[in-house]
DNA sequence: GTGGGTGCAAATACTTTGCAACCGA
DNA sequence: TCGGTTGCAAAGTATTTGCACCCAC
């Protein structure tokens, strides 16, 4: 039964993250973070992340590089660019894919806000025109 | 132009890929390509890997811990377990989704076998219970 | 005061890369 | 022979962890 204790450091973590929707990774939280905790370790943003996913507070999106994430927790979907690795917002019910085989195949066990579809931005593909 | 040339380690590694449905690591690959190839290095495995990604003949899936592969290229989802992190396929056709909102928001950018749904799998389910 | 939280640095896990020797076309 | 490929080891990137000190309760 381990006390959790109240730290600006997790505080300011996880309002920062509340007011941006292009799941920043750990260094770019670090270095915004900085601004308000000149002295804070990278190793404190890691922790505190780790302890805030497992509270359920924030999501952590596991991608090429380096993981990205995101304290808007309601049920929603992300898009993930094969690229530039970009992540973005996805507002799907919950019920549209219930139809899907997937949802056949694996019923009960699939969990809200955890479907990511993988393909190319519209940056991305411009680019490439 | 850098043309391709043969190599028998890259032919081992694929064709054991091909065996497997459980998309193993570059370690798990490593350990049984060594069976054939005993003094094969894993630099070696990682840049057949990658090689075989470019090309298109195996499938690289980034997930929690280390990357996992793919040699069954024909377009499926996955469905990846939270706290194994196993990988397990999906048959799924790709109309399936045709009438989400993702396919709405993101037509005509979301590829093929790239659809990943998380939850736990069976195994874990019970463990829980 | 006590135990959780922090900063710092070292350690770890996974992957990439430089280089000389090797091998396929 | 020429240039792609390999084994080995060192380096690189992302993340975790041990420890002494600090702070919330």
């Amino acid at each position: 039964m381990t006390a959790l204790k109240y730290s600006r450091q997790r505080e300011s973590i996880k309002s920062f993250l509340l007011s941006r929707y292009d799941h920043p990774t750990a260094d770019t939280i670090y270095m915004n973070v900085r601004k308000e905790f000149p002295n804070i370790s990278l190793g404190t943003v890691y922790r505190n992340l780790a302890l805030l996913t497992d509270m359920g507070k924030i999501i952590k999106i596991t991608t090429e590089g380096a993981d990205r994430f995101d304290a808007h927790v309601e049920p929603h979907s992300h898009f993930i660019c094969r690229e530039c690795h970009a992540v973005l917002d996805i507002h799907m019910k919950n019920e549209d894919f219930i139809n899907t085989e997937a949802q056949k195949e694996f019923s009960g066990q699939i969990e809200g806000h955890t479907v990511r579809y993988f393909g190319l931005c519209k940056d991305c593909l411009s680019k490439k025109a």
